[in-house]
DNA sequence: ATTAAAAACAGGGATTTTCCTGTTTTTCGG
DNA sequence: CCGAAAAACAGGAAAATCCCTGTTTTTAAT
């Protein structure tokens, strides 16, 4: 019986090539391809026979991968989700993770990496060896640099991500400079820098911020 | 007789899946494939039959898109280079358009366009409606904002997306401080901006410094 | 050798940022 | 109502950055 899967991933070269690749593997055939998440969501409502798996990038439009693991996890359950990612930074890795993904492959293995992962994880339900796999621990048990920021911080952290001064900043979040003061501060302990242009740089790195 | 073409791309996931696709082209057969421009090259020295038409990254380690299309236009000047890119910031266009180019694409485009594109570029040496047709005019008259920053000032930029003082700074570049005062007030007028922190998130954004 | 341009450097003041320690107000749980 | 914790705010000094105008040194062309 042949796995089926969906693929997800809002480059479309790179969805339909990806398609058009495990096609070519004898013991693949993908049922859905969606540009974003919900789309996939939707596509998933309309299939009469779900896919085994599913390849899911993390950054999309709309809705993005761990929404969208999240939800599949929780409607089917016997969807297992591989993510697809450019990225391994800590925080991409553990929204997936954190979502429900059984695999985490970067976008630049090799197909045969990427038949092996679907292989094993349709037999066992996880794959070893990918970006998941060797940080699994690490990251739950928290050394990972994923940090708490509250509310208030992140919308700190996005103003400060500009060329706007404290003051300014200040004056868009109806709070004292003081208050902003105080902000930064914590930042730059959080994010272990001693600098606004180093807390910016950190938070673009970290995701925390997106230009 | 098949559009023979070269893909260059440093995601192999997607390079294959790439390859794999345009195979599936009656029109069209792949003849080489390379994770960076250096590997391109060194596969092209070793072919009998020459591709028509290469698609290329923008970005690769080792030699990226514009060296590796400028060094294919002057030693192979009747392969045509089509960039594949998921950017289309002015530095990025501009820098394949003056390696000579013959279309630039987004990764997010349907494979129909591409299909076309290369179908145009082989049948008439360009392609109307990708970013480069768009911009062409623009871009090298100079409206862009593509501007002049001598090797001195990259290093200082470079140096200055970071968590270092300017003091700290000249010290590495074996500069004064207030050489290093002039480099930013200079750099300030370029890229339009009024602190450091804006500063840093500009040259990330056109891609001056890479993260 | 001369001259012009580019590059490096400077003075100095104003503004902003960083750092440290502390107080007050608001919120929340008991 | 009370007390603790969280959030907001504060004083103030030192350091860093920004802004403006100008001089000196080096490089390059003639």
């Amino acid at each position: 019986m042949k796995i089926s899967i969906g693929v997800a991933d809002d480059q479309q070269l790179f969805l339909r090539s990806l398609s058009s690749l495990i096609s070519s593997f004898p013991e693949c055939e993908v049922v859905t391809e969606a540009l974003n998440g919900q789309e996939l969501l939707k596509n998933l409502a309309a299939l009469e026979v779900l896919p085994d798996i599913i390849l899911i990038d993390v950054q999309m439009p709309v809705m993005d991968g761990p929404a969208a693991v999240k939800e599949i996890t929780a409607k089917y359950p016997d969807i297992a989700t591989i993510a697809l990612s450019m990225k391994e930074d800590d925080h991409s890795v553990l929204g997936m993770l954190r979502a429900g993904c059984s695999a985490y492959l970067l976008k630049d293995v090799h197909p045969r990496e990427l038949k092996e992962a679907i292989t094993e994880v349709k037999a066992h339900g996880y794959y070893n060896g990918d970006v998941l796999a060797r940080n699994r621990r690490r990251l739950l048990r928290g050394e990972a640099d994923e940090i708490k920021l509250t509310d208030r911080e992140k919308h700190f952290l996005k103003l400060a991500c500009s060329d706007y001064t404290y003051k300014e900043i200040a004056a868009k979040m109806y709070l004292s400079e003081k208050t902003i003061d105080g902000y930064r501060d914590s930042l730059f302990q959080k994010l272990n820098v001693r600098s606004r242009t180093g807390m910016a740089l950190e938070a673009i790195k970290r995701n925390l911020v997106v230009l």
